[in-house]
DNA sequence: CCCCCATACCTATCGCTTCTACATATCATC
DNA sequence: GATGATATGTAGAAGCGATAGGTATGGGGG
C-alpha cells in the first residue's frame, strides 16, 4: 500500500509488461494496470495516460486485438488479447529484456553477471 | 566482433552506465563508450550522438566535472570524473535499476523474482 | 606522399514513449 | 444525491536516445 516507488518506466518496458500480462489470457486495460501493479508488489504503477495509448499502439501494430464485452461486474470494457504476432513480439522483447539486464549487470559488476 | 545486439537503450539507462564506469576512475568520453561496449561483451553500443549530450547533461546537473588532458597516445581529450553528487546519484540510480529489474522479473515470472 | 581508419569531440533534428492533466460515463454505496 | 472505484479516452509537454551530419588529429599501408 505504499506509493509506488517506480514512478517512471523506461521506454519500451510498458509494451513488454502488457504483452506478458495478456499472455495469461484476455483482459481489459484497467485490469491490466491493476495486475501489473499488484504482481510487482506495488512497485510498478502504470498511468492511464501511458496505458491506453500503448494499447492502441500495440493494436495498430497487430500485436493485440480487442472487442467489447461485459466484465464480471456487468460493465462494458474493451478486452484485449494477444495475436500470433503479439506472442512473437512478446518472446523477442522478453529475450531482449533479459539480454539487456545481463549486459547492464556486467557493467554494474553484479555477481549474477558471471553466473550461468 | 558481432554487431551489438542491443540497438536501443531504454531511457535513463545511459546515465547509469556512464556513472558506473566513471566510478572506476576518470575517463574521457570515447573511452567510456568503448568500456561499456567491451564490458557488456559487445551487447551494448553507445552512439556518439547519445554519449556526448548525456555527458553534458550530467555535467550540467553537477554529477560530473571535466578537464582537458593528454591521453596515453598523446592526444587532447576531455576527462570526466564523478563529483560527490554524481556518486550519490550513482547509488540511487543503481538501487532504482535493481528494483525495476526485480519488479519486471515478477511480471515475467522469473524464478529470480522469488529468490532472496 | 596520400588515403584511409581509428581516435576524439560536437550539435541539430527526429522519433518515440511516457507523464501530466483533463474529460467522460457507469455502478455501488452511503 | 454525493462520492469513490471502475473504465476509457485525448491533448500537450517533456525527456532521451538515435540518426546524420560535421571538425580535427595521428598512425599505417600502399
Amino acid at each position: 500500500m505504499g506509493a509506488p516507488a517506480q514512478t517512471d518506466l523506461p521506454q519500451g518496458t510498458l509494451d513488454l509488461l502488457i504483452l506478458r500480462v495478456l499472455a495469461l489470457g484476455p483482459m481489459h486495460g484497467y485490469a491490466i494496470a491493476r495486475r501489473i501493479q499488484q504482481t510487482s508488489r506495488e512497485v510498478l504503477a502504470v498511468q492511464q495516460g501511458s496505458l491506453y495509448p500503448a494499447l492502441h499502439r500495440l493494436e495498430n501494430k497487430g500485436a493485440l486485438s480487442a472487442d467489447w464485452k461485459l466484465t464480471d461486474t456487468g460493465r462494458e470494457a474493451k478486452f484485449y488479447r494477444l495475436t500470433a504476432r503479439g506472442r512473437t513480439r512478446l518472446e523477442s522483447e522478453t529475450a531482449n529484456w533479459r539480454q539487456l539486464v545481463e549486459a547492464v549487470g556486467l557493467i554494474l559488476g553484479d555477481p549474477e553477471g558471471e553466473r550461468r
